[in-house]
DNA sequence: GCAATTTGACCGAC
DNA sequence: GTCGGTCAAATTGC
């Protein structure tokens, strides 16, 4: 009974949602050709203008924690209990009024849309699997947790090849050649930015193949740690985008890192969002511990999102040729988004005069653009 | 020059 | 023989 409710009410919330983030974008275009006027002679109208796009994009925001602790009530009975309780907002919303706390909110906010369900992960997940209950509980956490880690105890995963049958042809299902221990992992695809640039994990990857894989739609990308040479890391990461959902990386793990146990060695960034982890290694424990994106409170948290807007931008360097574009540790995803968001925000002058479609633009143009391609 | 990606070739597991 | 994984020369941008 509660739940036909419940259901009832998601689509009028899902309304109220569009028109809360559409009021924000309108907000935002109109500030946007009076930025530099008024951050040259009116601060204070900008600043008040600033808080207007906040309080949009928060209201949205309470509108989407609404809509997902809807659901959230609907699947919990039947969910598995080792999903872990969602944490969305690790802010106070009473800062909201703060400026402090509106630009934070801001970035949460973005981080939050990134995780839309229109990027397709349940459609994806209940397509993969049989498990529809198991999986609707992890697509809805990953829009509960904004971005947040979802380890998932994937009990259909069974043996190898079943999660062949995930990553590969469906034709023709093959064995591992090897024994390593794995862990896979989804990731969502960048929405903006540079979306052919894998997922960030928090680790420096640097490509050393890439190869068309039979059954396919997308090659699959061959990465090793960095620091290889120099500590001897034998990490190796593969990176594919998924057939029916190009929207997602897969991420497939093997070695562990061995370069951030060194005291020189470079530290790691805190892990960006995973979508699931659908690893299959029968012993994980150790892949798990060191691989395995944690998820940090401060990887959604303002001062997480800031600090990482800030390593995101000091980026900029190195990063060779070949069409060579930077690894995709110096700009990972979440990095790009805050960046891009940034940038589109504050540093418009753009001739379109419309940067919220920059910031949101449509992912399947996108990939259809892509398809049309290939 | 350096560091990174690209890409065809090669190798080994199946 | 096929296919996935890796190597290494070529290429590119800083």
């Amino acid at each position: 009974m509660a739940n036909q409710k419940n259901q009832n009410n998601i689509p009028e919330t899902m309304e109220e949602f569009m028109s809360s983030i559409k009021h924000g974008c309108e907000l935002a275009r109109n500030l946007e050709p009076e930025l530099v006027n008024n951050m040259a002679n009116q601060p204070d109208m900008l600043l008040f203008s600033i808080d207007e796009v906040v309080r949009a994009f928060n209201d949205a925001k309470e509108r989407l924690v609404m809509m997902i602790s809807q659901k959230q009530g609907q699947t919990m009975a039947t969910t598995s209990s080792s999903l872990t309780p969602p944490m969305l907002l690790p802010h106070d919303e009473s800062q909201s009024g703060q400026m402090m706390g509106a630009s934070a909110h801001f970035m949460d906010h973005l981080f939050l849309m990134q995780q839309q369900p229109q990027f397709g992960v349940r459609g994806l997940l209940e397509n993969k699997s049989g498990s529809d209950v198991q999986q609707y509980g992890v697509t809805r956490q990953i829009g509960e947790m904004g971005g947040k880690n979802v380890e998932v105890s994937d009990k259909s995963k069974g043996s190898e090849g079943e999660m062949q049958g995930i990553e590969a042809s469906p034709s023709r299902p093959r064995k591992s050649r090897k024994n390593d221990m794995e862990k896979i992992m989804l990731f969502p695809a960048p929405q903006v930015g540079n979306t052919e640039m894998p997922p960030d994990d928090g680790f420096t990857w640097r490509k050393y193949g890439q190869k068309e894989i039979l059954g396919t739609k997308y090659p699959r990308a061959y990465y090793r740690c960095t620091h290889q040479k120099l500590y001897a890391c034998p990490a190796k990461k593969q990176v594919q985008r998924l057939d029916d959902n190009p929207n997602i990386f897969q991420v497939k793990y093997r070695g562990e890192h061995t370069c951030h146990m060194s005291s020189t060695a470079p530290s790691s960034f805190p892990p960006p969002q995973l979508l699931v982890d659908i690893s299959n290694s029968k012993d994980m424990t150790q892949t798990q511990t060191n691989i395995s994106p944690q998820p940090s409170p401060s990887t959604t948290s303002v001062s997480g999102w800031l600090s990482t807007v800030n390593l995101g931008l000091q980026g900029g360097g190195g990063g060779g040729g070949g069409g060579a574009g930077p690894s995709s540790s110096k700009y990972g995803t979440d990095q790009y988004f805050v960046a891009d968001m940034a940038d589109a925000m504050f540093n418009s002058g753009s001739s379109s005069g419309n940067s919220m479609e920059s910031l949101f633009p449509s992912t399947e143009d996108k990939w259809e653009a892509a398809e049309k391609k290939s």
